[in-house]
DNA sequence: TATTTGTTATAGTTATTATATAACAGATAG
DNA sequence: CTATCTGTTATATAATAACTATAACAAATA
C-alpha cells in the first residue's frame, strides 16, 4: 500500500498518515496482522521526522487500529470500536452538505458511491 | 437557534461556532436571508473575544454560507456550492467506520438517520 | 548479546488559537 | 449631515499544536 505525504498541506502530516492508514485497512489492503513499516523506516521514506511517524502510529493505536509493540513494531489489528464521536462528524458532515442545498437522497447516494469504491475491489476512485 | 461553546473542547471554538450555524442550516432553523449576530453580540452572549466570533464567520463566508456586509452584518445565504474537498472528507469519515468492522449496509442505515434527524423538523436526535 | 523496535527526554521553530485594545471605514437610521 | 452600529484592520501577547533535531533508554528477539 502506498503512502503518499503533501508537506504544504493545510492537514497535518501525522493525519495525512493516521487517514491513508485508515482507508487501507477499509479497503481490506491492510489485513489484520499486518505489520506496518517502523516509525523510523517510515520517517525515512518520507524524508520527515520520526516523532511525526510516531504521533501518527500512536494515535493510530488510541483509536484503536494498530497494536504497537516493540521490535515487533506497528501491527494491524481493529479492536472493532467506533470513535465515539464517529456519528457526530458524520453529523456535521452531512450538514454541510444539506446547508449548501443537495438533497438528502444525493447525498445518500454519493455515501453509497464511496462506500463502493472502498468495498469493492478494483474499483476505482471517482 | 442556540450555540453551545465548550472552551475546554479540542476542537477550536470558532470551528464549534461554525459547525453549529451550518447543522442550524441545514435543519432549516436557519433560513436564506436569516440574519446573525453581530460579531460583538455573540462574543459578549459567550464571553470570547469578537476576534474568534469574526473567524467563525469569516469562514462561513468562504465556504459560502454567509454574506457579511458592514452594518448589516451576517446574513445567511448559501451559494449551493459544496466544498470541493467534502467527498474526501466524507471518504476518510465512511473508511474509519469500515475499518472498525461496521457493515456498509450499516453505515448506510447510520447516514440515512443521521439525515432523517437533521431534516425531519421535531424529529429529536438520537 | 547485539540489533532493531518503540519510548522518553530536551530543545528549538513555526503556525494556530485565543485574547486584549485600539483605531479605521462603510452603511444606515435619525 | 451625523451619530451609531457594523465588520475590518492592526498590534501585541500567551498558550498550544505541529514539526524538527538529537540523544538516550528499554524491551523484545534473532
Amino acid at each position: 500500500m502506498l503512502i503518499f505525504i503533501e508537506p504544504e498541506s493545510e492537514k497535518p502530516i501525522y493525519q495525512q498518515i493516521r487517514d491513508q492508514i485508515v482507508e487501507g485497512i477499509a479497503r481490506g489492503e491492510l489485513l489484520p496482522g499486518t505489520g506496518l513499516p517502523s516509525i523510523r523506516q517510515l520517517a525515512a521514506d518520507f524524508g520527515i521526522n520520526l516523532h511525526t511517524v510516531n504521533k501518527a502510529y500512536e494515535l493510530l493505536e488510541r483509536e484503536g487500529f494498530l497494536q504497537v509493540r516493540r521490535k515487533t513494531g506497528a501491527v494491524v489489528q481493529p479492536t472493532g470500536k467506533l470513535a465515539e464521536d464517529w456519528e457526530a462528524r458524520l453529523r456535521t458532515l452531512l450538514a454541510e452538505a444539506l446547508a449548501q442545498g443537495l438533497p438528502a437522497e444525493e447525498i445518500l447516494t454519493r455515501c453509497q458511491r464511496v462506500l463502493s469504491t472502498l468495498t469493492d475491489p478494483g474499483r476505482t476512485r471517482q
